[in-house]
DNA sequence: CGCGGTCTTGATGGTTATCAAGAAACGTGG
DNA sequence: CCACGTTTCTTGATAACCATCAAGACCGCG
């Protein structure tokens, strides 16, 4: 966990998050002096459930999920976060305890804006407003379908519209080669824990789906998606 | 669906409305002045997904329930809105379908306010675009709440979950003499939808509350919880 | 008071969690 | 680069739980 992130260049880091694309160079130069960064491992923790959140946090690079655990020891997952994905958006509001731990799922490079110097900055730049609006209105989109997903909808649909959203988000990041093929960002498990079952479950349903020849698995990470189609019709 | 509700008094609209309730009685009337109300029966729905709602929409009167059908017909209810609560906010920031139904589940009267209206009054009062961050805040809070209990707890503890916030909002509405006691205000297949099982497990899960002296049911909306604590200990 | 809709309860079956063991993948150090 | 040890993944057997189907009871309303 070292202090500063020497791989990414200043510009990159503020460039790349939608919040801030509107930005001009100058005004891009403001924000990104106001930057400070922070290097966390795989699997180390960037925040704890219950602390209190300090000002706005952006994934750089790598990827982390958002989680908590039950009262039995459960855990769900309930955001992944991707480069230019945000949290702490709540503390620029309101005075509460952030209900979730973050943690990196890949080496992360983290850009920190203290709470008072986004609050300035939304002031200045109003527009920045708008977008973290947009953000969070269609970060309620996406928690609704995921209620729907785990309240009303089957095992085998489950795993179809994670597939689906996971291979959207990768093609988003990188440009794909057409017929669907990414690298899982999770394990089983942490599948599993995203969308309310078992890992043994995971890995059976995703055999079956093999077996039908929707997707190809290679390796335990890499998959393909044969028939988009099919994953579509849920 | 009568045009105007006779019945409720133009101020109280207004006031009532946690988003207006640090405006002063000269700013409430402006708003008032902007509000266009609407009545609609028990069962009606307010409004149909995929439409674009075209403004803010506050419940003045009664309940309704914002809902979404699977693919295969199933029902997922993702939000219950009581009086003072309001949808709608999606149209404000961007121009997007809704993604969900709302029906009435009593008689509602409805305070509208159109967007061109509402982006006025958060101009010329900017605090109410606070307000509104705050509501979208704790609203994000709750969905991840429900996306825990359906993914993460037992259907025991969901049904536990759903009490207790069904209670704490019936307190929160009608100040309640102790020992909670309140009307359910969904059927069981309306409570069924809510946490992702089916009505007969909800019969069955309150029977065995029952049995255990956890509750206790009087015809089939009234509960009081005897055992506030055994339900916490979840 | 009687009817329609809602609710409860029982019996059964399907689906997934759990427990368990072996296989594959991964990382590490020689 | 290979061998080893560890973690992760797969697959099977079993059991628990809830959905489903079905019938009768209760409630509330006209």
């Amino acid at each position: 966990m070292s202090e500063t992130c020497k791989s990414c260049g200043h510009s990159l880091c503020a460039r790349r998050v939608p919040i801030f694309s509107h930005l001009d160079g100058e005004q891009l130069e403001t924000v990104v002096s106001l930057i400070r960064r922070k290097h966390f491992d795989k699997r180390e923790t960037l925040f704890f459930e219950g602390g209190v959140l300090q000002g706005l946090m952006i994934i750089n690079r790598g990827k982390a999920k958002a989680y908590r655990h039950t009262a039995d020891g459960k855990e769900q997952i309930l955001h992944l976060f991707f480069p230019g994905d945000f949290f702490g958006e709540k503390s620029l509001f309101v005075d509460k305890k952030t209900e979730y731990n973050v943690a990196a799922i890949e080496p992360v490079d983290l850009c920190m804006i203290s709470r008072k110097d986004f609050q300035r900055l939304m002031k200045d730049y109003p527009h920045i407003n708008q977008k973290i609006m947009e953000e969070l209105v269609s970060r309620i989109d996406h928690l609704e379908s995921m209620i729907e997903n785990l309240g009303a909808k089957s095992v085998d649909a489950r795993i179809q519209s994670l597939l689906l959203e996971l291979g959207q988000k990768a093609l988003k990041q990188e440009k794909l080669e057409d017929g669907m093929e990414f690298v899982l960002p999770l394990s089983r498990e942490g599948l599993a824990n995203y969308i309310g079952v078992t890992r043994e479950t995971v890995s059976r349903k995703l055999s079956a789906l093999q077996e039908e020849g929707i997707i190809e698995m290679t390796g335990n990470k890499k998959i393909r998606v044969l028939d988009v189609d099919r994953l579509e019709r849920t």
